[in-house]
DNA sequence: CGCCTCCATGTAATCGATTGCACAGTTACA
DNA sequence: TGTAACTGTGCAATCGATTACATGGAGGCG
């Protein structure tokens, strides 16, 4: 039956060889620096023993796992999958291993740093805020720098590597479109935010307004959490309004397709009644009716730029004198959402 | 600035506790092992030095990483992502992390089973059917048994453990949905097989188009490949069959997705001219117009059992007599997208 | 009192790789 | 021929945990 077999080790290999463990080592890391007949044994032990090197050992020795870490907040979110997707390419390409990891209900919730400090990883990527301060908790009183890149929606910590897009300014277009459409009577399905500072979505949508000298209705902004669900709710409180909005912003797609359902619901048609402007791109948006207007996030460049930038600091490329702080911008994608204000 | 220290060791928490590390480690595993006295003053040291223990020299040492390694074809697909998350919570609650990978291009793409070879992880779960001829490959010669679940569409290897959805009777029971409407001139857009075999849910398509005694054109069963392109250029192909279907079932959401996207630019309406049905229930489904009758099925639990399997075949709590084979059913979930056939 | 058992703890080997240092052999050059 | 420089290889320490075995002391019992 199935028997499990050891593998072999470097020993096996040497000893195969004929030459020591240093040699097999050596010839494995560095072929160049032994002899062509000594490295050809040594290959053709490999091959015939099926030599595979043990990870373990090798991380214990050299203090690097050759792994990262990548934290979100909900990997179902299309937006995080891609964005993990590029990610574990990335990573691959340059030799390191994805340990995913999600916010946990219920289950030990580790300190992301435990990561790194217990040798499992040698680098955190950050996609949600609200994991930074389970982080901060234990880095900052050290002073201990950790290979670290933050990407997410709002600004993070100065201190500390971010990649992200300028989320107020996307917001801020967006609003602009409609605003340029014809629009007048604008409302805002917010996101939540998972830092103490308020949504920077919300922040853009709020300036943008002003800036045209537009009115903002208190019950114009309607809370929301980026799901769909939350998007129907907003649907209903929406269409309550004393006077009803012409035009949505919505900090998400996923919160703009779920409103689009429950105008729907109600009844009310989209773009003729009421234009809605979504904020991703997911690749659904394209292909859902009406085709969803947004304000597309480079998240393959997000999630490259994130990773190399990681794998760099790790690798000591980046000699990190000041912390990294890349911007990206979001680009707006018309399409059948939006529609001029009629008259 | 920022300074790296090194991490504290066992031996810096025995040293401050004033016992041997082989007291430490016991303390940590199994504190009734030793007296209150000491175990207390090792909880101080603990707490004192911050230790954390370090997961390398563990696995080398146990021979387990406390790993496991979920492969997929495709993160970004919001299937895989859903079942990727339930992955990673029911093994958060074991104990174990999570190394995800997907199919590599253009990156050396390390056998599926080097992982465990190489101490990286304990077990495989694999939710790709392509994924496992490359583990055969090594796996077969050897004899060797791996921790390793199957969960993917095509029935696996039956040495293989596996969870999976009854794909074949799934089908056949969303194709009997569409006949018990009404509908006798049935398309299918098809996945692609991962494997050798022929794909599942066209197998259930033509056996129920058979058992119904209806007939399929050659040009009804419509080449897809799961993705919501592939669905829009079925549309097209559909349109300009000499027979027209009234029905179409599709392999998976997001062809049916990019299929009505499809006719609905063709200027046909689902479901007044044409009923279609999808296969998943992706979390969309519910939210688009028309919403999509489709076939759900239980992603939760594939991704829980199939993990808590895995690790119950690490730890040994599964003696293996023979091999695993759970067998889940979809659900049939009328929505919008398929009507009676009128008249 | 002597012997046996049991419990708590320490000693040291072990897991499998990497690498600083030592050494032998070769070549270069005076 | 002597010395220096260099190359290729091996020896053995090391990374940080776990655990088999040894040990010493306390307690039980005839």
């Amino acid at each position: 039956m199935a028997t499990t077999v050891k593998p072999p080790t470097i020993q096996d290999v040497a000893r195969r060889a004929k030459v020591s463990t240093a040699t097999v080592s050596r010839v494995l890391s560095n072929p160049d620096r032994v002899s062509p007949q000594a490295r050809e044994r040594v290959f053709e032990a490999v091959r015939e023993t099926g030599y595979i090197i043990n990870e373990a050992a090798r991380s214990l020795r050299m203090r690097s796992s050759r792994t990262i870490v990548a934290a979100m907040p909900h990997i179902g979110d299309p937006f995080y999958s891609t964005i993990l997707e590029t990610v574990i390419g990335t990573a691959a390409k340059r030799g390191y291993a994805v340990l995913a990891t999600t916010k946990l209900e219920g289950a030990p919730n580790r300190w992301l740093n435990d990561y790194v400090q217990s040798a499992r990883a040698d680098g955190l990527l950050i996609f949600d805020g609200s994991l930074e301060t389970q982080l901060l908790h234990e880095l900052a009183p050290e002073g201990v720098s950790l290979p670290l890149v933050a990407a997410y929606d709002e600004p993070p910590d100065p201190q500390v590597n971010s990649v992200l897009t300028d989320n107020r300014a996307a917001a801020g277009r967006a609003v602009q479109h409609l605003i340029d459409i014809g629009h007048r009577r604008i409302a805002h399905v917010t996101g939540y935010s998972r830092t103490p500072a308020p949504n920077e979505r919300l922040i853009g949508f709020l300036e943008t307004m002003q800036a045209a000298g537009l009115e903002v209705a208190d019950d114009w902004v309607l809370q929301g959490n980026y799901t769909m669900e939350s998007g129907v709710a907003a649907a209903e409180r929406l269409l309550a309004c004393s006077e009803r909005p012409t035009a949505v912003f919505c900090a998400n797609d996923e919160s703009a397709i779920g409103l689009m359902a429950g105008l729907r619901g109600a009844g009310v048609h989209c773009p003729r009644d009421m234009s809605v402007i979504g904020f991703d791109d997911i690749s659904v948006a394209t292909y859902i009716a009406p085709s969803l207007t947004t304000m597309r996030q480079p998240r393959e460049a997000i999630g490259t730029i994130a990773t190399s930038s990681v794998i760099d600091i790790i690798e000591g490329a980046a000699t990190q004198a000041a912390p990294l702080h890349i911007v990206l911008n979001a680009e707006l994608v018309v399409r059948d959402s939006t529609a001029p204000l009629p008259g």
